[in-house]
DNA sequence: TGAAACCCTGTAGCCGCTATAGGGTCAATA
DNA sequence: TATTGACCCTATAGCGGCTACAGGGTTTCA
């Protein structure tokens, strides 16, 4: 099959796929004589992986490392167990600061209609208020 | 206040600072004769609510947006309003993505320990298997 | 024969920084 | 005075994971 229909099957735009070959992260096709490419049912498998893996969350670094262990699984238990808890701790690290977020956002938003009827922005008024009455060296804008 | 004392005081780095001068999102200051950036208290405070607002997940389009109405504060709230309601409606939605994301990964993770005695990692045949039997066309990554 | 739909390569852009190279300046010490 | 080391400058490239061109060639169907 050529690249569009993969593309169809997979829910990938074309250029990501050409992208995930530059990469090495899926086989490199054979060519018909005019220069397309020619998938076969195998490189639909492993685009599947790969697209599997990045609903997971997983960067493309590690989603190379899981394929070169794919061939010898039983080598691999230690090396994808820490890959997993690594990508846990990262997911559960992510819902922490997004939780945090959300209340700040939902107490600054209730500013507004508190303030409102004083004929001022209550939000503005917060947000340039805390960021002045801050302690100083205290806006870690957590790295995502 | 050269730059690297104002890096200290708000906790943001040198080449951050001046990306955020290149970017129009904090004033341009005043320099020394041999080209040295002095900055004032007026642009301390700036900076600081550049990170307050980075530190709520803000993108910078949207700093700069506010930054706008800051100064007549009566015209912008509605604008305000819908820009919070906008991040807390992206917030929500990475949160929910999240959640998602940990149970599949939890899931994933208790197949290592249930197949192990068999000799085998369960998670990489899971990892194969979800790739290969999921329909076609559903591997939304969710767009973050 | 012509047009639409597909394919190709190569390159640049997105965001929010971060890092490097290759220089100049300042303050304190030997 | 010379030198060290900490600081500052500009300009440019890189990160991840795509996405979007520009400028061409090919296939397919009417």
């Amino acid at each position: 099959m050529r690249i569009g229909e993969l593309a169809r099957k997979t829910g990938c735009e074309v250029e990501t796929i050409r992208y995930y070959e530059r990469e090495g992260l899926i086989g490199v096709p054979a060519r018909t004589t005019s220069g397309y490419r020619e998938y076969r049912a195998d490189h639909l498998e492993q685009l599947h992986f790969v697209r599997h893996c990045r609903s997971l969350g997983m960067p493309l670094a590690e989603i190379k490392l899981l394929l070169s262990y794919k061939h010898d699984s039983s080598l691999a238990c230690d090396v994808i167990n820490d890959l997993l808890d690594e990508q846990i701790r990262r997911v559960k690290q992510k819902m922490t600061a997004l939780r945090a977020l959300d209340k700040q956002l939902q107490g600054l938003r209730a500013r507004c209609a508190s303030k409102r009827t004083a004929g001022e922005c209550g939000i503005l008024k917060s947000l340039v208020d805390a960021a002045e009455g801050e302690p100083f060296g205290r806006h870690p804008v957590s790295g995502q």
